[in-house]
DNA sequence: AAGATATTTGCAACCGGTTGCAAAAACTTT
DNA sequence: AAAGTTTTTGCAACCGGTTGCAAATATCTT
């Protein structure tokens, strides 16, 4: 059925080689041959076999994306930039869910199976160890959306968590709240523990101000419902940082249930401006990570970890800033 | 760096050929050999090479998920079930972006280079053409999210987006609406042809009752958003149906921008169902589309086409039906 | 225990490419 | 036109596996 070099080559009388040398950049061959090689090609249909040219270049242009992020909507526009990002550079993503996976040896080992380049890992929920795994297995790895180390063992992009925390606690404080908290997501996440120091942090300096925190048991619109219904049922602070978007608006609708305004009653910040925080129904007040040059920093760092194996883990954090939006009272002038 | 067949060949003490059949399903190794090699393969952290296997075997695994809707958050959850469900039957999904390609022949020569097995084209605007080049090029493909035809090319899973049209019709009927309208998604889009078709059918018997129809530019918040504000500008219709869901939040948003209250003043019902139109802050009447379902027959329906390529092109239709929430008033008794 | 049968094993060729090397062909130089 | 250089070409081995076949080994009959 498919064409292969073989038959190219028998049909423009040339040998193996040549075939081969006109379809790789760079490679010896005459003006003559290639056309004729080419005309072959055209002929038969013939495209090379990109597996079975990995087997002897030890290249087979494959990036593993690995999350277990499918869930928040942050993450389409992830995905989105990933795919197109890595296709630009002719690279192509192996996509792998981890939504219910708990081993990362397995995913590890489907991967190397594939003879991934190498792998990028974007979830700002998963441990370090994971990341880990696949470089201990020899495989360039980024941790995108993971966190900050002084001195990591895999390159990690992302945002300073704990930066964002305290510019949260900052646009509260200077909004002139007197009982702020922060409403986080699953505990055990490091985002979230991050956000949750930097916020409390900036308000160490303000004993005037009243702080809280409580966490909601996901990153998602039903666990910051719930949790802020929870809230609401006993003298809610003035003004919350909600741990991430899909969480504050849950927050939000538990907020109008109540029968309470926004930002008049309470107030909320939220973080990673995704779509919907700027649709006019929603409207939040957030913290936007830089997605696109999170991820084009992600991109770049793998690549050339590929070229470079032996290269030094680093951590390229990018700087956040707060979108004014409706869901916090405006600055008093 | 990388241990191969050979190594855990020569370490066990057998030929190459009794540890390819150890790691062979159903392939005629005795116990005695199969321990020695296990044993060795585990001591040498040996796991094969799938794409080298591929190249005898002519399986690779891989299947292509090819989609243009990296904008709807719809996506994010077909994206989910896609990767988990052929995660679930061993099968790798090389996620192809189409967003800013205009050449379907390049992601086909694309994935034909991998050799992938099979290919899902997900994607309600994408024009049947697109699928049928991979047929033509002899790869299994299933249009997903496509469109109904009565001899199709190719493999079609979806809704039958005419009756969901003549659905949202007869929701909108039974409800005494005396002026009603579409507002579809991009005219070019099939998936918005055909739910105006039956929108419009439905009506055709019900003289006393006002239609108009319309088109938004995208499946889109912004473009949902901005047409519903034209439409406000000249005597709106008591109660649309929204082409798309996201669609029909951003008409929502137009409307209480104008200060109109839903249902009372103007009704809406979206279709898909997707995360968001539940959100109590949203709370949307929708038609909701059985995505599970219809991921599910898709990867059936590609492996079943790979076991045999000859396989009869067929469509799979799958029942929607109205999700009753809070944007259309409700029935009379 | 010999013969018949069934199972296991290794050899060698193959999958579709790439690449070092030496020979052949094409240019330069004088 | 001969000698020297450079470029192009094909051979053959290899990448990491699989598989048909025949030989070797094990198991079953009687």
């Amino acid at each position: 059925m498919a064409v292969t070099l073989k038959d190219v080559a028998e049909r423009a009388g040339v040998s193996r080689s040549a075939v081969s040398r006109t379809f790789t950049e760079g490679a010896s061959v005459s003006a003559k041959t290639r056309a004729k090689v080419e005309a072959a090609a055209q002929e038969l249909g013939y495209s090379p076999n990109a597996l079975a040219s990995s087997l002897t270049t030890g290249r087979t242009k494959l990036i593993g994306l690995v999350s277990n992020n499918f869930h928040n909507p942050l993450f389409l526009e992830v995905f989105d930039l990933f795919t197109r990002g890595l296709q630009e550079r002719g690279l192509r993503p192996l996509l792998v869910n981890l939504s219910h996976e708990t081993d990362p040896a397995n995913s590890v080992r489907m991967l190397r199976q594939y003879s991934v380049d190498g792998v990028i890992v974007a979830s700002s929920t998963l441990q370090p160890s994971f990341a880990e795994a696949f470089r201990d297995a020899g495989v360039p790895v980024v941790h995108s959306f993971g966190r900050y180390t002084t001195s990591p063992h895999v390159h990690v992009v992302g945002i300073d968590n704990i930066a964002c925390g305290r510019m949260a606690a900052q646009a509260l404080i200077a909004r002139g709240h007197r009982r702020v908290a922060f409403m986080g997501g699953p505990e055990g996440a490091t985002s979230t523990q991050d956000r949750a120091r930097g916020f409390l942090d900036a308000l160490a300096t303000h004993p005037e101000i009243a702080v809280s925190v409580s966490y909601a048991s996901a990153y998602s619109f039903d666990a910051g419902r719930a949790e802020m219904a929870r809230l609401l049922q006993s003298d809610p602070a003035e003004a919350y940082f909600g741990g991430d978007d899909v969480l504050s608006i849950g927050a939000l609708s538990a907020i109008a249930d109540k029968g309470l305004q926004v930002p008049q009653d309470i107030g909320i910040i939220g973080l990673n401006d995704m779509a919907m925080a700027r649709w006019e129904n929603i409207n939040l007040t957030t913290i936007r990570q830089p997605i696109p040059e999170i991820i084009a920093a992600s991109i770049d760092l793998v690549v050339a970890t590929i070229e470079q194996p032996d290269r030094h883990p680093e951590t390229r954090l990018f700087p956040c800033r707060v979108i004014e939006r409706g869901t916090l009272r405006p600055l008093p002038d």
